[in-house]
DNA sequence: ATTCATAATTATGAATTCAAAATGCTCTTC
DNA sequence: GAAGAGCATTTTGAATTCATAATTATGAAT
């Protein structure tokens, strides 16, 4: 039950209804789901190790609160690990996977003019990649760098006119991926996540006190 | 005290007195540290988040049997985050600590006729690197991933003839981090990382079935 | 009125108890 | 003698209970 219990905190974390730096009432939460303690510390105790959530002695659980610095420093290692995998797949991957990325790429050119629709197949778009990439371990550090960046951030890190831009990024992802050229796609993938950190400087960030919205967040375009 | 459980968990499976892939006895744990369960199911899923258990359905945990392929993917990324934090050094990093990392390369320089002072000082090196590395993201995960390194080699990944190539591989590291030399330290960090890892292969590992020790393990040299 | 001390309340951390599921063993039957 | 069904034992998972620590509130003293 843990994990189902860990799954509903972090979408209300999330979903900001749990707020950063606030303390968490086991008690509370627990009643709220109709189950005891027991299993709901236990779930605390694996946010706690994904960073989701800081334990203090003898005092409790509390949401954790990055810092603008935590968000870049995530960021990079973002770029840095899924430029990793773009190389790797540009070197080992079977063509029939070039082949799916591909299309997938052709769906995420039809829904440019749909934003959710975008989010969500750019989401799988990164995720294939990565598990083609073939390296569980690199695929779980970046699901769970892409939790901690969801913490601070309501929305898209695009803006309205990055689509067509990162568009045109994923484009040149995907030709450098084809000719199986690793250095290049690697470039491509750290240019395209380059991109998209500028257009998640904090200014453009909408109000903290945005009513939860239950939409894909996705750490760049 | 979950925490400390965990930690004592921990050293017992490097130690590998829990043998990878066995089941683990919670009844049995918790009578030896002569504590409840509670406390003990904690600390589990804590080790099951950092992948050094596997936690299965209605059938408790077990050690984690990582394969030969795990090893060369957590190395690869290993390689790869610390030579990213090698770059950023050369590139924040302040006089002091350039210093302060000059200091150990010294102390290791001294210490090379004394290997477990050797890989002491070793380990000391890389992780101040990765401190003064000032991202707090990648120092855990690169805590992490060594630690799954060690479930899986009994002693150090450095033949005996590595010590010396080993040294000269810091010396030429130190002299591109003190050059403030970005890329060049990059390179340097992952050319250190690939003769580690050709010193790693299978077949100069130690039997399994060796005593376990409390010798220091690193990944590389 | 303010500050310090003590008591009471509240919440965390751990132990114990309870329930349900899986495995293994035995007994029966073919 | 082997295979299958049923029961017992073992073990996990969760709830409840208990103890300890921390905070807050109340009261007294300066």
């Amino acid at each position: 039950m843990y994990e189902e219990v860990a799954e509903r905190l972090r979408q209300r974390i999330f979903a900001r209804e749990l707020i950063p730096g606030s303390w968490i009432d086991e008690m509370k939460i627990s009643q709220e789901y109709g189950i005891s303690r027991t299993p709901l510390r236990e779930a605390l105790k694996v946010l706690a190790t994904e960073g989701l959530v800081t334990m203090k002695m003898r005092r409790g659980a509390y949401v954790t609160d990055v810092s603008d610095k935590d968000l870049n420093d995530v960021y990079h290692l973002l770029a840095l690990l899924e430029s990793d995998a773009a190389a790797q797949v540009a070197q080992f991957a079977r063509p029939e996977d070039i082949q799916e990325l591909q299309g997938l790429h052709s769906q995420l050119k039809q829904s440019v003019q749909d934003r959710s629709a975008f989010f969500e197949i750019n989401e799988r778009f990164h995720m294939r990649l990565l598990e083609i990439g073939n390296n569980k371990w690199r695929t779980q550090m970046v699901i769970d760098l892409r939790k901690v960046m969801k913490l601070n951030r309501q929305n898209s890190l695009l803006k309205s006119g990055r689509l067509e831009e990162s568009l045109l990024e994923h484009q040149a992802l995907m030709d450098a991926l084809a000719a199986r050229n690793p250095g290049l796609s690697l470039q491509r993938m750290q240019a395209h996540f380059a991109n998209g950190l500028e257009a998640a400087t904090p200014d453009v960030v909408v109000p903290v006190n945005a009513p939860h919205q239950s939409v894909l967040v996705t750490a760049e375009g």
